[in-house]
DNA sequence: GAGTGGTCTAGACCACGCC
DNA sequence: GCGTGGTCTAGACCACTCG
């Protein structure tokens, strides 16, 4: 019985997807289980606590372990570079820059980050392509408080997000999603009828806590983000 | 000199941010580092493995362990219940049923759940309210098949998914997030214009591999999904 | 106060994958 | 082949929290 803590994982959702330990209620201690599974505590405490992190059980010290009543449970979406996901569909990656400035923050901007008022960014808009028709449009502000070599970075050949990757380590970031109607510009620029719905990616990152960089990410109509678990 | 595994995640983090160990470049092996904090090995295995799991270090037998170039990370959403999300933002929970019936499912349901076609299933159509104003819409289709129960269910004093949750103990779910425009019905329901732009979160829910049910959420305008990272 | 999970250690064996 | 991560063990101490 070789008992490894993939085993003890699936045996103990086995036991709740075959209504053995019911929602709300609590199930064996660490302990007891290991010395049923014939393993060591450490083991069977990995697959609980994975388990937990999933969503599934619940566990409190001196409370015990119990099956969550309602589960709590997240979706988790990959956000890969475009790139990467419109060539994950099989289709041509494309590249087209549209808009390039430096400017003052708009006020909105300097709400949304923190930013002094006034505040110089570099502003960028684009689209990204696949097989050649618009799959989603980017609208970049970088600022040059934080990262002033933006100013004179070149974005005609490629979008901001791969060169601000190579600038930026690591990052905390802020996602919203959201659907938003396409207003004429953009709805030109998607090739799409004014007004339709768009399915709207908000990011801001920031680095120790300074703003750096805020994308509003528009995709094509009939978009759809989805995931199992 | 403690040295917890959190303590080492958050040490190797700084490194990253601080550039010392630049994206796609190796770091330390295991038992290098535990040398080097002082720990066991599996305390850094710990702290290692996690960072893998959040995306910023990438690990492979043999080869070693790197930080990743282009970030791999995802955004994890909560789905909590409907209540607990409106409790949360400390307004009263309020719920009114619209529609309820018992029919031969929709071609296009028959399609999305992989049903027979004339398959019978419950439906129902409810409004969540927060502070006595519509947050968002639940048009809701159980498999009679699988949950012949439902077809008696009262739904009249609240929703079906708490309903559900107590008759499925565990279950695979897929989820699709998108953006539609609100139909005349639709925006009556919810009070807002006709075309306008409404998140949209449909969950498909299986049980042992054969459909449960399906469900597709739509929001009052102007909401979004919010998270960080 | 006492029980349960949270974590650490020291040592070991194994499997995957570069070389 | 052989180095690196993946996992397991047996034992220990600790911290939180419920009763």
């Amino acid at each position: 019985m070789p008992a490894t803590y993939r085993e003890i994982k699936a045996d103990i959702l086995g036991r709740i997807t075959r209504g053995e330990w019911r929602p709300g209620s609590a199930i064996p201690g660490e302990a007891e289980l290991a010395a049923a599974y014939g393993s060591a505590r450490a083991t069977v405490n990995r697959a609980m606590r994975e388990l937990a992190e999933e969503g599934i059980l619940e566990r409190r010290r001196k409370a015990g372990t119990r099956v969550r009543l309602s589960p709590l449970r997240e979706a988790r979406f990959a956000i890969p570079p475009v790139r990467e996901e419109i060539e994950a569909r099989g289709a041509a990656y494309g590249y087209a820059l549209i808009e390039s400035a430096v400017l003052p923050a708009p006020d909105w901007l300097c709400a949304r980050l923190g930013l002094p008022a006034g505040a110089r960014v570099r502003h960028v808009a684009c689209l990204h392509l696949a097989d050649g028709a618009p799959y989603q449009h980017e609208d970049r502000w970088i600022s040059l408080a934080l990262l002033p070599q933006a100013a004179a970075a070149d974005f005609s050949a490629s979008g901001p997000t791969e060169w601000l990757i190579a600038q930026i380590p690591f990052s905390e970031v802020e996602i919203a999603i959201a659907a938003a109607a396409a207003d004429p510009a953009l709805a030109a620029r998607l090739g799409c009828a004014p007004g339709e719905a768009l399915l709207v990616i908000e990011r801001a990152t920031r680095w120790n806590g300074a703003a750096v960089t805020f994308v509003r990410l528009a995709h094509r109509p009939g978009h759809r983000m989805t995931t199992r678990y």
